[in-house]
This record gives structure tokens, sequence and C-alpha cells, in this order.
DNA sequence: GACAGATTGATTGTGCACAATTTAATTGTG
DNA sequence: CACAATTAAATTGTGCACAATCAATCTGTC
């Protein structure tokens, strides 16, 4: 029946854009105390497992292009949390490394993705395969969409 | 062990970021060629279901405030999709009403849940599971912010 | 009827997201 | 070597999201 897709449809896109919102909503309160907003923090996520990195780089781990990164970058820049500078092998990209401060960060940061974990109300069962199931739909989204 | 959580973070915060640009992304797509992007579509989708509405009860509905709302509504007013006025009987209200031209737009609309559902490339079973926990997320979520 | 407190929307300021364009540097090809 | 095509960032413009604040209206209580 034609309705049941209309049905399901308007409440699926309802749940996740509410659900990414809620989302955001949580990070933003646990991360408020750190000067990080949500953004930020998944930039400093990847840094903290690699440095430095080039824009580009982010840009693909994050699925972000410069039009978002490069004003958020200055932002951290500004905070004093990373430094940018020209590569000199290739004067096209700008890699990005941590500060002392931005390093230190990373302990202060340490207790977030427990707090999150546990506001979350779902079991790690349950949270391995929602995160299996987004994978899937934002991969298959995108191919769609030829990104 | 803890890095299991700081890792199921790591890829939960991403997967549930990534998925909702491209769900966001997905329904752009679509929905460019009607002239609405995808949180006006959503409160269409409201106001094609009852009508009028307050902003008050749009906000509750999306779960989105009137500072969003507000511009939002404009824009979609000056688009000529609707119509605000203050309500009559309680003078602090606005209510928004399809024009005629608003209500055309939802055969024009027909097809994009079946598009949308289409490219998820998510059988209905798994997408009404997903619903499910997103909504459980969000509720969860919600609460523990105290929202 | 008057006034304190609550409710509804609008506004302001900051930041994220993306499309489209621009600039600079690099690479490939003749 | 020269030059077209490609690539990496930055910029511009539009729109969403939310916190904080404000103005107007309404409600309950005295």
């Amino acid at each position: 029946m034609e309705s049941d897709w209309l049905l399901l449809d308007r409440q699926l896109c309802f749940a996740v854009h509410a659900a990414s919102r809620a989302f955001d909503g949580a990070y933003r309160r646990v991360l408020g105390g750190l000067g990080l907003t949500y953004p930020q923090y998944l930039v400093m996520l990847v840094l903290w497992e690699r440095e430095p990195v080039t824009v580009k780089e982010l840009g693909t781990a994050l699925r972000l292009d410069s039009g978002t990164l490069s004003p958020l970058l200055k932002r951290l820049e500004a905070a004093g949390f990373v430094r940018r500078e020209r590569s000199r092998a290739d004067e096209r990209s700008v890699l990005v490394r941590l500060t002392p401060e931005g390093r230190r960060l990373k302990e202060r940061a340490a207790d977030v993705p427990k707090t999150i974990v546990g506001s979350s109300g779902l079991d790690p069962r349950e949270l391995a395969e929602l995160r299996s199931t987004l994978r899937r739909l934002t991969a298959t989204l995108d191919a769609a969409v030829g990104a």
C-alpha cells in the first residue's frame, strides 16, 4: 500500500533529524565545559588519533567540505587547540597539528564517551547495531546521490 | 575495557552525524525541484496532515524552537506556500495555514517518500527498526539533558 | 480590577552545512 | 618547456539550529 511508504518516510525523516539534533544537544552539554562544539570535537577526535592531517583528509574522514572546515579550523586555532601551516611538500595543502594545549584537552575529554553512551540509554549491542545500520544507510544514500 | 567505549563513541558519533547529513542531502536533491529545503518539507508534512497549526505546535511536533521556525516560516510565506496570522482567540499565537499553492505542492511531492525509501537501501523491516531505535535514543537523550 | 508570573513568538548572535565560485599550486601531455 | 586540466583551500551566499533575551499577551490570585 502506498500510504505505508508515506507514513514510514514521514516518521523516519522526523526520527533521523530529531535524533541527530538530540545527539548534538547531548554532546553540546558535555563539551561546553571544554570550550568545544560537537563538530569541533569530531575534528579533535581525528587529530588525537593521528597528526598532522591535511584539511582534505579531515574532510574525507568527517564527510565535510572546506566550506565547513576552514572557518571551524580557524576557530580551533583561535582557541589555541590547533596550528595550521602550508605543507612544504605540496603548497596547496594545509597541515593541521595539535598544540600542547590541544593535546592536554584529550585528557580533559577522557570521560566524554562514557557520559554520552551512558545517557543514550542503549546497550552496547544496540549501539553497535545502530552504528552499522547508519553506516550502511549513509553509504547507500551517498551512492544514490553520486557523492 | 574502557577503550571499547571510546571506540564505540567515536564511531557512533561519526555515524549519526554523517547519516543525518547524508539523509539531508538525499532530500535536498529530491526537494530542490519543488523549491523546498528539507526542514521546510518537514513543516509542510505537518501542514498537509492538519491545519491550521500554531508555531508552538509545529515546534513540538518537529522538536524545533521559534528561533528556527520563525525565519523558516517567513521563507515559506515568501515562497507562497503558507500564510501566517495572529490567532484571534489568543493574540500570543500565530496560526500557520496552507495557501492553495501549498496544497497543490502536496501532489507534486507525492513520490518523494518512495524515492527516498528506495535510495536508502534498507528494507521496510530495517527502516521500522531504525526508526524505533532512533526514537528511543532521542527520548532518552532529551530526558538526560532535561529537555 | 490590578498585578505577578507564565506563555507565545520574534530577535540577536554564534556556529554548522553546503553549493558555487575563486585562487594558487601541481600534474600530465604534447 | 608550455599549457591545459586537475587538485586543495578559501570565500561568498543562503539556510538551519540553538541559547539568550525581549515584547506582548494571557491567567490566576488577591
